[in-house]
Parts: structure tokens; C-alpha cells; sequence
RNA sequence: CGGGGUGUAGCGCAGUUGGUAGCGCGCUUGGUUUGGGACCAAGAUGCCGCAGGUUCAAGUCCUGUCACUCCGACCA
């Protein structure tokens, strides 16, 4: 089957119309449902089952490198939260207060967290005294609030689901250690679970997180050319120490102020699974979260024998593939149009001929290939296929990303490959914020980050022609 | 927060100069089908977003309001 051929008609094709084809998949994969909530979505069943994943993988990775889990109340004191005061003049614009409790108005209002760092740091204050109890090394997964005006399903809700993580250390090196150590595992999170590839680098001062001494970020390309910022990882410094006073007892007696991080990834990334890999059939998942990862379709299943096989060959693979067997009565040609739009990696098809021949035939759902193989073959050729499609979704997610990625020296051309062919676009930047403000005003592209494999491309900044400091990706934004 | 669009059955929509609501899909039941969204038959489903107003009569006209959605300025 031609790979470009639209399967789906129900899905508007990507080039048409890239804002209504994500819209489409969305609803048509059964991720979401609009609430009567204003700017909140529903997750369903299938769209959360993604996010535990994502959890599980997350999660793991943060147990082995020493986090622990902990839960903070979703309500901040107005007081609390205003003891920062970069960070409280960054959030203040998008939080939502509870003024009453039944009836009653309160004494103070409460803040619904839109972040969680001064709870974090006022239990810290609390529980740190000495260099015995550091590093601490804490995680939370909740969701938080940001009354946000403009909202989209997984990129931008009023409540969305993350985690993060907050850390005190005695030192300021063991917190840069530390930030860098988490944006590291979200990029190998990212690259081995979910098949996206991602630029590291540094927020500049302008985009870098309110009250953080610095931010790190990964950025993803999608298929229309937006980045999207797919987690951040932030040094604080000791800035909310001295803001809250968090102070332990070092080995020398003297008193010192802790350095913190801090770092999420939230709900936003399946956005980016949407828009990294989706095609105009709808969805496409990466095998590693996809929450069925092999579909079984018994065709011409009420003819003898059809229905037992599938259901065996299920159990077979049940313990070491996630499978699923759908035996209802739909036609055939229907279950594959809709396991296709869900984005299901494999779909195996079993029937009469296939069982005749002692075969089943697997469909890859990245590049639609039939392969045809003995039945005595499943436990090792199913998986073997899951891996293989997880790194040919890689490669082709990388090659997008490169072929989407510009160089330029000149003001004239990047403006024409912002509003024309939108991408990443690596270019010089003298460190002034008057430059970045102008590039962002005239073209609409913002700073992504400043990566950690800088090179020269020329020594003159794109904007200003001053003497460069840095290699910037720059490119508009979700 | 500005600009546009849409609110009628679960979903997508039609509804003429105002006259008391329809189509497709889906759903239910039965039967025939089944290798790329099958077919036939019989059903069920409505506070026409909400609140006022005009009128003998409002889905339709007027006013207001709310929600959703898309496009721009701020944000994970």
C-alpha cells in the first residue's frame, strides 16, 4: 500500500491544515474529550495509559539516580509564594486564587500551585539543618494550574500533569552536577523511549525560568517546523535559600545557604510524540510507551479454528509484548483503519490462509510494510520488529530535524526562513537582549537555546553585527 | 487580552419569506457478511447553548449572555 495514500478520511492531511490534522488525530485516537471546563482537557483511558509510560519511565530512571518521590498540598499561602521575587513577579499573571472555604471569605488567599518551588523550599527550611542532610533529592508528580488564555490540548491547558523535581545541595557545584544530570536522562529518555531526537542547551537570560540562576532546556522539532520545549532543568542557585532562608551547619561549623534545582516534563510531551511522529493516517506511537504495542485482528473470525489461534497466539505474546486482541465484530478493513489512526506499532493479522500456511502476517504501522512469518517465530520477531521500528522512527525524526535545521549569517535570509520554510536556525547572537527582542519582534522567531556543541558560524551577531558570544537555535515556538 | 467562526439527536450537519424539526454517520434488535472503514430490514434518540424581547406563532427576527474553536500578543 502507497505510504502517502490517506487511509483516514476523517483526518485532515498535515500540509492542508497542520493545526486541524492535530486536532483531528487527537479526538479521532481517542486521546481526549473537551471538558466543561474552560481550557482543561479530559485524558482518556488510551492518551493516559501513554502518560503512565511515560511515568514509568521517568519515574525509574529518577529512583536510580537517588530522587524520591514525595507530595506537597496543591494550595500556596499569597505570602509564600511571594517571598521570591523574580519568581512571583514570572508566575502572578497566570495563577488562580481560592478566596473563600464554603462560605467564608479566608484570612489569605491561596494561590493553586502553577509550580511548586516555595513549598518545596519552605519544607526544606524546615527539615535542613546540616551537611549530613543534603544532598535531598526529591520528586513530586501532580498537576498544576496556569490561567492560561490561549489553550490546546497536551501543549497548553489551564491543569496539566508533570512532575518535578526539587533539590538542595550543599554546594553549588553539586547543584550544576545536578541540573545537568536531569536534563541528561530527559534526553535519553526522550531518544530511547519516545524516539525523539533533542538539542540541549541553555536558556538565555530572557527565556530562563523566573528566580532561576540559569535554565537548560531540550528542544524538539516537529513536522511543521514549530519547536517545542520538551523539558527544563534549572539551577537556582542559592537564591531561594536566601529567599527562605534554608541554611545547614557545614563540616567547619559555619553556617552556609543550600544551592537548589529544579526540573519537569509534563503532559505537554505527548503533544510532541503527536507532532514528531503522527503522519496523515493519524497517530503514530513509539513501540516503548505505546500503550498496545501489537494489535491482533483475526480476520474471517467466525470460520472454525480462526478465533482459537488468534486468542493463543495472544497468550503467547502477552508475556513480553503488550497485545491486545480485538475480536469484535466490526469488519476487518474497519479495525485496521482504526488501530492505524491509534497508532498502534504492529498490527498482526491472523485468518483462514494464515493458519493454513502455519504464518500470521505483521503490518508495520511507521512505514506500513506487510512481513509474513512462521507463527512458530512470534516470541522473537515481534519485539525484534518493535525495536527495529523504534529506531527507524528515530532516524526519520532525526532526519526531519536536520533537514528542518538552518545555518545563516545573514538577517535577510533567516527572516525568509522563518516565514517560508520554519525550522531551527543556528545563528550568531552578540548576548544583547535589545538583539534578541529585535529578532523576535521583526520575525517572530525566539531564542530556543544556546547548545552545548557550540560551533562558530561566523564572529558576528545575526541582528547587530557586534562581536558574537553565542551559537543560538533560534525558531518560533509552541 | 484583541480579531474571526460555531452552538439543532451521541458525532457531523441541513432547516427557504417566522407556521411547531430533518439528513448522514453512529447506537439497538434480527439476519447475511468478513484479507483495507460490508449489506438488508426494523427500531430508539431533541429544553434547537442559555436568558430576555418582538409576534397569534420563534430553530428562524432583535438584545444580552455563556461555552467551544481558530488566528494573533504572553507562557511548560
Amino acid at each position: 500500500m502507497a505510504q502517502d495514500k490517506k487511509l483516514v478520511e476523517e483526518i485532515t492531511s498535515m500540509n492542508e491544515d497542520f493545526t486541524q490534522w492535530y486536532t483531528d488525530v487527537i479526538k479521532k485516537a481517542d486521546l481526549v474529550d473537551y471538558s466543561s471546563v474552560r481550557g482543561c482537557m479530559i485524558i482518556r483511558p488510551y492518551g493516559y495509559a501513554i502518560w503512565e509510560n511515560i511515568q514509568k519511565g521517568l519515574d525509574s530512571r529518577f529512583k536510580e539516580t537517588g530522587h524520591e518521590n514525595v507530595y506537597m498540598p496543591m494550595f500556596i499561602p499569597e505570602g509564600l509564594l511571594q517571598k521570591e521575587k523574580d519568581h512571583v513577579e514570572g508566575f502572578a499573571p497566570e495563577v488562580a486564587w481560592v478566596t473563600h472555604g464554603g462560605s467564608e471569605q479566608l484570612a489569605e488567599r491561596l494561590c493553586v500551585r502553577p509550580t511548586s518551588e516555595t513549598l518545596f523550599c519552605d519544607h526544606y527550611a524546615n527539615v535542613i539543618h546540616s551537611w549530613r542532610d543534603l544532598p535531598k533529592l526529591y520528586n513530586q508528580w501532580c498537576s498544576v494550574v496556569r490561567w492560561e488564555k490561549t489553550t490546546r490540548p497536551f501543549l497548553r491547558t489551564t491543569e496539566f500533569l508533570w512532575q518535578e523535581g526539587h533539590t538542595a545541595h550543599a554546594t553549588a557545584e553539586q547543584a550544576q552536577e545536578e541540573t545537568i544530570r536531569m536534563l541528561n536522562v530527559y534526553a535519553e529518555f526522550c531518544e530511547n523511549m519516545l524516539a525523539i531526537p533533542v538539542i540541549k542547551g541553555q536558556k538565555t537570560q530572557k527565556e530562563k525560568f523566573a528566580g532561576a540562576e540559569s535554565t537548560y532546556t531540550i528542544e524538539a522539532l516537529m513536522h511543521n517546523g514549530l519547536a517545542l520545549q520538551s523539558g527544563t532543568s534549572h539551577n537556582f542557585g542559592d537564591g531561594f535559600a536566601k529567599a527562605f532562608d534554608i541554611q545547614y551547619t557545614d563540616k567547619s561549623n559555619q553556617l552556609q545557604y543550600v544551592h537548589q534545582t529544579s526540573w519537569g516534563m509534563s503532559t505537554r510531551i505527548i503533544g510532541g510524540i503527536i507532532m514528531v511522529h503522527g503522519d496523515n493516517s493519524g497517530l503514530v506511537l513509539p513501540p516503548r510507551i505505546a500503550p498496545v504495542q501489537v494489535i491482533v485482528i483475526p480476520v474471517s473470525q467466525h470460520k472454525e479454528g480462526v478465533l482459537e489461534k488468534a486468542s493463543e497466539i495472544c497468550d503467547r505474546l502477552s508475556d513480553i509484548v503488550r497485545v491486545k486482541m480485538d475480536d469484535s465484530d466490526k469488519s476487518p478493513g474497519w479495525k485496521f483503519s482504526e488501530y492505524e489512526m491509534k497508532g498502534v506499532p504492529v498490527r498482526l493479522e491472523i485468518g483462514p490462509k494464515d493458519i493454513e500456511k502455519g504464518q500470521v502476517v505483521l503490518v508495520r504501522r511507521d512505514n506500513g510494510e506487510k512481513i509474513f512469518i512462521s507463527i512458530d517465530e512470534i516470541e522473537t520477531k515481534v519485539p525484534e520488529l518493535l525495536n527495529s521500528i523504534h529506531d527507524n522512527l528515530l532516524r526519520k525524526a532525526t532526519a526531519l530535524r536536520d533537514e528542518k535545521t538552518y545555518t545563516t549569517v545573514d538577517f535577510a535570509d533567516f527572516e525568509k526562513i522563518v516565514s517560508q520554510t520554519p525550522g531551527f536556525i543556528k545563528a550568531m547572537w552578540c548576548g544583547e537582549l535589545a538583539c534578541e527582542e529585535a529578532i523576535k519582534e521583526k520575525t517572530g522567531a525566539t531564542s530556543r537555546c544556546m547548545p552545548f556543541d557550540e560551533e562558530a558560524v561566523s564572529d558576528k551577531c545575526i541582528c547587530c553585527g557586534k562581536e558574537a558570544k553565542h551559537l543560538v537555535y533560534w525558531g518560533k515556538a509552541y
